[in-house]
Parts: C-alpha cells; sequence; structure tokens
RNA sequence: GCUGCUGUAGCUCAGUGGUAGAGCACUUCCUUGGUAAGGAAGAGGUCAUGAGUUCAAGUCUCAUCAGCAGCUCCA
C-alpha cells in the first residue's frame, strides 16, 4: 500500500501500480485533463509513470498554473522539434535540446545545412506530431543495452555522452513518442497533443558540441512554446517592443553615434548628440570622485610593451590585444635578416626586440604615476583617475553595437592602499556604484564576486594573499547589502573581482561597474611606501570602474530609458516651438534667455502647424516643449508641454526656467522602459 | 574565430537576368495654423567592395568587408 500526501494536506491509500493521473481521476476528470505533471516528494514525475511501491509520498499535480510544467512542456517540445526534424532529414544526430529561460532549442548534426525556409516544413510536421497525440513513454534500461540502443539507432554523439557525461550512470532513460526515440533525463508532459498550438521557431544558429570550440559544430534550432497562441503572441510583440528599444536602432535614429565601416568595427564615433550624454555622465561621477577624494590624471593612449611584459597583461591577452607597433627601421633590418612572421612573434615574446602597444589597461601607466614619488603611509590612499580610452582585439562575431567594442573609455580610477585601508576603500568604491545605478534608476542588477577558481592555472601570486583579498571583497558586499552570487573561477588573473551586473530590456545581462582587488600589480612594479616603522611596505591595490566602459554604459542606458532620457541627460533638453510667424521675434527673445540659462535647447521656427511640430518633438523624445504663440507674447509666457504629461499651461518664463533648473539638479527620473521581456 | 542569414536613397524596405522603385526624412514654394501628421513641386543611387558566368547582372557564382542571431572567448 502507498500512502499520498496532497498539498491540502488530506491523505490516500492507493493500490500498487496507480499513476499521479490515476491520483488526479479519482479526484476529479477536470484536474486530469488540466494536470501535465506530478511532482513526488520535490521530484518531478511523469503523469502516467507508476508510483513508489509502498511508504508515503508527497504529491502535485502540476498544471500550466504552475511555472515548472512550462519547463516541461518546453523540453517535450523539443523532443517533438527534434522528431520532426528527422522525418524531413536523413541521418540526424540528436546532441542536447533542453529548455532555456524563455523557450527551448536543440542541437543536431546533419549534413545539409538548415535554413529559416525550413522553418515552415518544420513547424507542418510538428502540427501533425501534435495532432498524432502520441504519449510520451518513459524506457528505463541498465547501462548496457542503452549503449546498445543507441549504437542500433546510429546515435554516436549519444554513445559518446553516455560514455563519458553519464559514465557513473547504471540505469539510463529514454523517451520514446510515435517512432522518435531519444536518450533523456525526462519529465514529459502526457503526450504530444498537449503541446497545443502556441509554438514557433525562432533563428538558427551554430554551437560547438558541449561547448568546445575544438569539437565538431551543430546546428541549432531555436524555439519557444506556451500553452496557447495568445500567450505566443504576446511573447512575440514584447520581443518586438525590445527591439524598438534596441540601443542600436534608437542610437540611430537619435543620432547619438555611429559606426562607421570606414574607421573600423567596433569603433565608435560619438555624435554630438551621444557625446552630451557621455559628459554629463562623465561630470555626475567627477562630482562623486572629488567628494571622494580621487585625483585625476591624463595618460597616453600608448605604451611600450616592455611595461605591459611587466604587468602580464601582454603575455596573458595576446590575443585580445592590437598587434604591436614596431618601429620601420627596426622591422627593415628584421626583414634583411629575413626573420619571419613567428620568428618576430617570438622575439616579441622574449623581449628581444621592444615596441609599443595601444594600451589594453591603464593601470600601468597610473602605476608608473604613484611610483614617480616617493610615497609615505601618510600619503595613503592615493586614489588616481581617469576617462582612459583602451584597445582590446575583440573576436569578430563578438562585436555589436556600444555592448562589445574594440575601443572604449573605461572611467577608470587606482587606488594605492595599506592592508588596513583596504576593506573601507572598497566599502568607498561599491557605495559609488551604488549611487550611480540608484541615481539611474537602475535597480534591476546583482553582484557577482568572483573568486579563484582553486584548480585554475591563470592566477598569479600568494595563496595567502588571494584569501586575505576574497575575504575583503566579500565583506565589503555583504555590508553593502544587495543580492551577490559567489562564483569561483570568475576572477581577474590577479586578483578577486566584484561585478555590478545589470539586466537590460531584452533580458541580457551586462557587466558593468567592477571594483578590483589586486595584491599583485603593485608587486610586479615594486611598489613602495614608507611605513610607520619606517620600512619600505608594499601598497594594496584597487582598481574601480563605476560605469564599467562609457560606451557599454550608454548602450545599456539608451535601452533602460528607451531613448527618454531624463532632463538633466537629454541632448536636447527644451524644444521651442512657435504657433506661427507671428510669434518668431518673441520665441527668439524666449529662445535667448534659455541659452544663457545654459540649457540644451533646439528651436522650431518653421511654417508648421503646431501639431506637427509637437509631433515631431514627441518623436525626437525631447523631454520638454516651449511653445510660443500671440497670448504668450502679450504675457510674457511661454506654454510648457511635458513629453510625458502633455499640456502644463503657460507660466513667466523665469518660473518655467526654475523649474526646469530644479529638475536637472535633482537629476529626476520620471520614467524607464519597462522591464521585463 | 566558428555556423547560418543579410547588405538597394539619410532611414525603413519593395524589386521576375533586359530603362533604379515606394513611404518617411530633406530642399523650395504655397499655407499663419494654440498642443501628435496642411498642400504642391523638386532633389537625392558606382544597388557594400572585387572578380567571374552571360549578348546582357541589383538579380546567378566565388572571394573580401560589414551587420544580425547564436556558439566560443572576455584583463
Amino acid at each position: 500500500m502507498l500512502t499520498i500526501a496532497l498539498p491540502d494536506g488530506s491523505r490516500r491509500e492507493c493500490q500498487v501500480g496507480v499513476s499521479a493521473h490515476d491520483v488526479a481521476m479519482d479526484i476529479g476528470p477536470g484536474l486530469a485533463r488540466a494536470a501535465l505533471v506530478a511532482e513526488i516528494d520535490g521530484e518531478l514525475w511523469d503523469l502516467h509513470a507508476p508510483l513508489p511501491d509502498k511508504g508515503e509520498v508527497h504529491l502535485r499535480l502540476l498544471t500550466k498554473a504552475d511555472s515548472e510544467s512550462l519547463q516541461v512542456l518546453r523540453h517535450s517540445c523539443a523532443h517533438v522539434m527534434a522528431q520532426a526534424v528527422m522525418r524531413l532529414h536523413e541521418g540526424v544526430q540528436l546532441a542536447f535540446g533542453p529548455a532555456t529561460e524563455t523557450g527551448f532549442y536543440y542541437d543536431f548534426h546533419l549534413d545539409c545545412p538548415l535554413t529559416e525556409d525550413d522553418f515552415p516544413k518544420i513547424e507542418v510536421e510538428m502540427r501533425k506530431i501534435v495532432k498524432e497525440n502520441a504519449p510520451f513513454e518513459r524506457i528505463d534500461v541498465p547501462r548496457a543495452e542503452a549503449l546498445a540502443l543507441c549504437k542500433e539507432l546510429g546515435q554516436n554523439l549519444k554513445v559518446e555522452h553516455i560514455e563519458t557525461g553519464l559514465a557513473d550512470q547504471q540505469t539510463l532513460s529514454f523517451y520514446r513518442q510515435g517512432e522518435f526515440i531519444d536518450l533523456c533525463r525526462g519529465r514529459h508532459v502526457p503526450t504530444t497533443g498537449h503541446l497545443g498550438k502556441g509554438f514557433k521557431l525562432l533563428s538558427l544558429a551554430g554551437a560547438y558540441w558541449k561547448g568546445d570550440a575544438a569539437r565538431e559544430q551543430l546546428q541549432r534550432l531555436y524555439a519557444t512554446v506556451f500553452f496557447d497562441k495568445k500567450e505566443l503572441a504576446a511573447y512575440l510583440d514584447r520581443l518586438e517592443q525590445a527591439r524598438r528599444r534596441d540601443h542600436r536602432v534608437l542610437g540611430k535614429k537619435l543620432e547619438l553615434f555611429e559606426i562607421d565601416d570606414r574607421v573600423g568595427s567596433g569603433l565608435v564615433l560619438w555624435k554630438p548628440r551621444g557625446a552630451v550624454v557621455r559628459e554629463e555622465l562623465q561630470n555626475f561621477i567627477l562630482y562623486h570622485l572629488k567628494r571622494q577624494g580621487y585625483s585625476q590624471v591624463f595618460t597616453p593612449h600608448v605604451g611600450k610593451l616592455e611595461l605591459y611584459r611587466t604587468s602580464g597583461h601582454f603575455p596573458y591577452y595576446q590575443d585580445s590585444q592590437f598587434p604591436p607597433l614596431i618601429d620601420r627601421d627596426s622591422l627593415r633590418r628584421l626583414a634583411d635578416e629575413g626573420c619571419s612572421c613567428s620568428e618576430l612573434a617570438n622575439l616579441l615574446n622574449d623581449g628581444e626586440i621592444d615596441g609599443y602597444l595601444l594600451k589594453p589597461m591603464n593601470c600601468p601607466h597610473h602605476i608608473r604615476i604613484f611610483a614617480s614619488e616617493k610615497r609615505s603611509y601618510r600619503d595613503l590612499p592615493v586614489r588616481l583617475a581617469e576617462f582612459g580610452t583602451v584597445y582590446r582585439w575583440e573576436q569578430s562575431g563578438e562585436l555589436g553595437g556600444l555592448t562589445r567594442v574594440r575601443g572604449f573609455t573605461q572611467d577608470d580610477a587606482h587606488l594605492f592602499v595599506t592592508e588596513e585601508q583596504l576593506p573601507a576603500e572598497i566599502a568607498g568604491c561599491l557605495e559609488l556604484v551604488k549611487i550611480v545605478l540608484g541615481t539611474l534608476g537602475m535597480e534591476n542588477y546583482r553582484i557577482r564576486l568572483g573568486l579563484r577558481d582553486p584548480d585554475g592555472q591563470k592566477y598569479v601570486g600568494e595563496p595567502q594573499q588571494w584569501e586575505q583579498a576574497e575575504a575583503a571583497c566579500k565583506q565589503a558586499v555583504e555590508a553593502l547589502g544587495v543580492d551577490f552570487s559567489a562564483e569561483p573561477g570568475e576572477a581577474a588573473f590577479y586578483g578577486p573581482k566584484i561585478d555590478f551586473v545589470v539586466r537590460d530590456v531584452i533580458g541580457r545581462e551586462w557587466q558593468l561597474g567592477t571594483v578590483q582587488v589586486d595584491y599583485q600589480l603593485p608587486q610586479r612594479f615594486a611598489l613602495q611606501y614608507t611605513g610607520s616603522d619606517n620600512r619600505p611596505h608594499c601598497p594594496v591595490m584597487v582598481h574601480r570602474a563605476p560605469f564599467g566602459s562609457m560606451e557599454r554604459f550608454v548602450g545599456v542606458l539608451i535601452e533602460h530609458f528607451a531613448g527618454a532620457f531624463p532632463l538633466w541627460l537629454a541632448p536636447e533638453q527644451l524644444r521651442l516651438l512657435t504657433v506661427s510667424d507671428r510669434s518668431e521675434s518673441y520665441g527668439r527673445q524666449v529662445e535667448k534667455r534659455l541659452r544663457d540659462a545654459e540649457f540644451r535647447i533646439a528651436t522650431d521656427y518653421r511654417g508648421q502647424k503646431l501639431g506637427a511640430k509637437i509631433r515631431e518633438a514627441q518623436l525626437d523624445l525631447v523631454p520638454y516643449m516651449l511653445v510660443v504663440g500671440e497670448k504668450d507674447v502679450e504675457k510674457g509666457t511661454v506654454s510648457v508641454r511635458d513629453r510625458i504629461d502633455g499640456d502644463l499651461g503657460a507660466m513667466p518664463v523665469d518660473e518655467a526656467i526654475a523649474k526646469l533648473r530644479a529638475e536637472i539638479a535633482a537629476k529626476t527620473v520620471r520614467q524607464v522602459a519597462s522591464g521585463e521581456p
């Protein structure tokens, strides 16, 4: 006998061999129809599988109201998609086909390339399979039999997976629906009919087998499914909304920036309007830096290769740097000697010849500034800040918009501190990032605490220092009171890091602000200060950048505000609109007063109807329109129109100036793009 | 870097191997209109670049460059 405890607290005695579906039928046929999958003692369970023989179990019957069942539905749909593909193509090798946050995918190896033209065919076949309403049947088999079955089916990738990934499993499960059978852990909905009509193939991509770039590349089909067509339509609509907020689209429309083939991919041209946003952000943070005791410095865009050999950047990150700059005479001499390219590379590596590097990081320059003076413990902390532009040779497939570029400006700073000062300085840095994100109304973020991977090879320095640094970071993050996850293996090669990861409107996550502790570089450069004991000590360094990269930050910010910047950031804060020619000369007087008051203002004196001028200003996302007509000429007023709230009525020019100034000073955020994808 | 897709006017996009198209934007003229589109005319192109097939290429083939989706990487 089996005792089943239901969520409402009731208990039932059952015969051996009953399934969750039988229990549901017993409770009511409506529930039995609605149930998609069961949960036994917290573990998902197929609806039609026999329950355990005896004892007492907690049973939940999950319907589409339960979030877990959507994942199951998606996984089942992945099987149906795979079945459809196998019906349409010969010799399909199955790889993995999991559910994802927004849908599912399946990776295949097949000889002919799939294209988007195949999508309708596959979808038609999937609809047929759904109509066939075949049950998903679980088959548990011993290991040897599973191997034999996969071999018989010609599924070599699955064979490999059983032999490597599932080496310790004695029993393996397969799922079958119709003629399709696949090695799979489960669980699944009862029948293919449960998938309904709410599915759609979305995109096609390459993916490596087991994520290994050295292995064969598979074809990945992305798709999604919802419980019904309406939810699918709503999801597709959200995708479309998100696309309209895409910073690459808005950046062009609002004339913020340009990435030009003739200049180079991944190299951003900031246009005047985008430059305003960037400059305002920089001024904003400069204000806070002054308050926190930072000093600003300027350093060049290149440095000697030897500098980066010392720092370790050149050897560690060679593949993602622009190639070194070598003077012509040296190159000519080497060419005359018959030096090959690989010999040249070796000479560069070994330091036999020197050259310059476009700087991939600002720290070595700042370190040399620190080292340029004799330092006492009384001078510390030394906090050197710079909007420093760095260059990295990102892989071509990674480039995109402002978020992944090859030249970008960090709002960088390096703090040289004593061991004792470290916790307070980390806390100060974290506080700064929090102020930045808070001011901009970016609430959707988390902290990633990047720690050393215990088995990792890439790290330099003593384990004891790593432990100290990691402990200091952890303490500071805990004190900040923001959700964080500790992630081993995510540290920089020189120390642990605290990254602020912001989620954008399409649901992607971007690393923006970062704070990193570094015991290594000060030692590599043999930095010293004189302690109170009159002996030399090595400072600890903190790298930090609250925005991270100005390019990426502004990119994410554009999407965050859907291009509608708050007044203090808006490239065009006000637009003055005349009702007709008769108010133009008055309009020009008002314009002058507003310019004198240092607003960023544009004017529209054209012989157009007011409605048309307003429409254009609305579409250009100008925060405030100032309308002047003959009534305003008489009374010396302007009529203020708010982009969000519409007409605010006429007011004296001085009153409008005071109101707008107050909003700028408060850095008020009145509207952000609505959240979840 | 890898896989697939894409590249036509400032923008969004049509275009069947045979004379280069539309809407919006732009310029000029008419219109003087109080809170989301007044009207007319005009100008705008090395069809990404380079090779090839063809009597003939925006259209077919190949290469290069660039963009998009994803994979891999990311100090």
